[in-house]
Formats: structure tokens, sequence, C-alpha cells
DNA sequence: CGCGGGTTTGATGATGCTCAAGCCCGGTGG
DNA sequence: CCACCGGGCTTGAGCATCATCAAACCCGCG
């Protein structure tokens, strides 16, 4: 049982150990190996998912039947498609592991039930979606406001780890690029 | 006094009146005459923004000193910059009215309070931050997947009010087209 | 009537995509 | 231990989309 969703929460709200008791009675962990499923697209499970390790990614398939990326998720971090959770309707993506991972969910009635014997977790919950919002809303300016070249270097010097972890073609379909552009790209930089 | 944000809380949670009464010494509200600013950039003024009537943009200045408009909000709307908000740092954005409107607002430690004497109000700005989210998950979907004249024509059919009450200029900003190009588009559509 | 914000026009050009092919390299089976 | 296979990355030519720029136009308002 891997505690890093405990440790996330008690950075922003005090949790007694028998509150974690009922916590875990909750949610629900699993292991998964590279590349499997965490959710498919049209499935009926709303959930939100949090990553006590490992590394994800939300896409869908686009018009010309190519795979787009929309998020990443790594360590301590959530992942979900809100839409689908919030009005309980199939959603138009998949969330696949890149590496093995260890996943926590919980979906949209036992996450109304926990909030209703722990309230105080309302306030963890705020704070995690307003801090999403906030990424959201920063990811969009940086698309608004920076050329294709100037995306590529700008998230490759912020965020290093990535490059790491993550095949080029999946960087370069977050952001908007082709395989081929990327390419270019680091071609022109040597 | 326009009690639209009550209305709004009370979709979601109930509020007695005397929870109302303690709300209201928290909240702010005031009009504003179109084109007023309501945050300016750089100002330390980190607030949540609710629009009880009128309409507001939030924009930023680009490299190319252009306005770049990311976000619309219309009556019932929560706007802010967020990342600005959570941080307590100078915020890149400008928050203007449209039209003559009427914003209620609430500051980071004004809501810190609030939420300690209210705190199922914790709820109703979880509830808020998820929907707010999932606004943002789906608009990202569409820029990712919609070439730029889809974009104008999706936009066109789904907000026809915006048509009504914003100027095309700001529209074509806010989906990251030129003025220019709309301007074609419409020709063409005739 | 004149001013100014918003829209239109059209010519020119850059950015970044498409498509098809080849290459590199790590893993697997013979 | 070598040969092959395939996923991912690279190359380059051609092209579409959409931005840029400068100018004119339209129309509501003072």
């Amino acid at each position: 049982m891997n505690d890093n969703l405990i440790k996330h929460i008690r950075k922003h709200i005090d949790l007694s150990d028998s509150e974690t008791m009922i916590l875990s009675k909750y949610v629900e962990q699993s292991s998964y190996k590279r590349k499997e499923f965490v959710m498919q697209e049209n499935s009926d499970c709303k959930s939100l998912f949090f990553v006590e390790k490992g590394c994800l990614r939300m896409y869908f398939i686009n018009e010309k039947a190519v795979e787009q990326i929309v998020q990443f998720a790594l360590d301590s971090w959530w992942i979900s498609d809100l839409k689908s959770f919030i009005n309980n309707t199939p959603s138009d993506y998949y969330i696949q592991t890149i590496e093995n991972s260890i996943i926590t969910s919980i979906n949209s009635e036992q996450l109304e039930q926990l909030l209703t014997e722990i309230p105080k977790l309302e306030r963890y919950f705020r704070i995690i979606m307003q801090q999403e919002l906030a990424a959201a809303q920063f990811k969009s300016k940086l698309m608004y406001e920076m050329s294709k070249e100037d995306l590529y270097n700008h998230f490759v010097t912020s965020f290093p780890e990535f490059i790491q972890r993550v095949p080029q073609y999946m960087i370069a379909s977050y952001l908007g690029l082709t395989p081929e552009y990327v390419s270019g790209l680091r071609k022109k930089k040597l």
C-alpha cells in the first residue's frame, strides 16, 4: 500500500489516523504495467485518478485518427476528465500508463460519500481543483503567446525530467506539434 | 445590492439567512462602466471576481504588444487569475468590462476567513473550481482538435449570445485568430 | 460634419504540416 | 551470436493555412 496520497492530503489539511482508515475504504489502489489503460474511451468508470508513482498520459483520437495527448501526470498528480466525471457521461479520452505505475482512484459516488463522512476533505479537493485550474490557465497562456518553436524549447528547459521519461513524439503531440517538426527543431539546435 | 451570487451558492449548498449576512461582510460589490478595469496588470489585488451582471474579458499583452484575450465572463460566472490568486504574486493579466457590469469580489485573505467561519462554503468553491476546470479542459480539447476555421464556426453556433455582446475582434483574439482572418471567414459564408 | 473604433480587402510570405522514404537501435528468435 | 524486425526518429520536397501589413471603408456618436 503506497501512501503518497495520504502524504499529499496532509500537506493541505490535518488528517487523523482514524480518518485515514475511513479514507482507505473509499479509494482503490492498483498497479499497472507500462502501456496499460487506466481508463478507456466510452467507459462508464468516472473516476479521479491519483498517481502514487509512475507516469500517465490522457489523450483522445482526433478526426485524422491520430492520438492527441492533452495531459501528462507524474508522481503525486491528479488526472481525470472532469466533464465526464461531473456529468456522469462517457469520456472522449483514454488514460494510459507510460511507465509501470501505481494509481489510486475514486469514483464520483464514493467521493460524495467520503465527503459526507469527512467534510474537511472538501477543502483538500477545493485546493487541488484550484491548483489544477491555475496550471490549466498557465498552459493555455503559453499556448496563446508562444510560437511552436518557443513552446518546444520552453518545455524542454522547464521540464527536463519529462524528456527522460516520455518519448519525443508524445511531447510533440502534447504541444500540438508533429514529430517531424520537433525533429527539425532538435537538429537546428545543435 | 444584487444577489445573484447568493442564488448561485444556493444552487449548490444550503445557506441560511444569517450565513448570508456573514458572507456579505467578506465580499465587496461594485459597479463598473463599460471598459473600466476590474483588475490591472501587476496589481496586488488578488481576488476572485463574480459577475453579478454584465460581461468581462481577461487578457494579457503579448510580445508584439497586442492584447490577447484568454477568457470571457458573463452573468453568474467567476473569473480570476488563479496563479496570481494562489501565490499572491502580481498578475500578468488585465480584467476589464465589456459592458456596464456589477461585480462581487473577494480577496484571498477574506476568502480564508470566510471559509473558517462557514466551512461548508468549501464545498461550494470546490464545485465551482471543478466546473471551471472542466470548462478549461473542454476548451483546450477544442483548440487541439479543430482547425481555426472550424473553431470560429463552432464558436458562432455554440455561443450566439456572444456575437451580440462582444465585438468580432475580441472573439478573434479569444480563438487565437486575427481580425482579418475572421473577416475573411464571414465573407466566405455568405 | 468629422472623428475614431471596428471591419474589410488583397497582396505577400512565413510557419509548420503532409507524405514518403530511410535510418537507427534495442529486443527477440533462430 | 547473429539476423531480423519494428518502433521511434530523421530528412527533404512540396504545400496549405493563416499571419502580416497597409489601405480603404463603414457607421455611430459627439
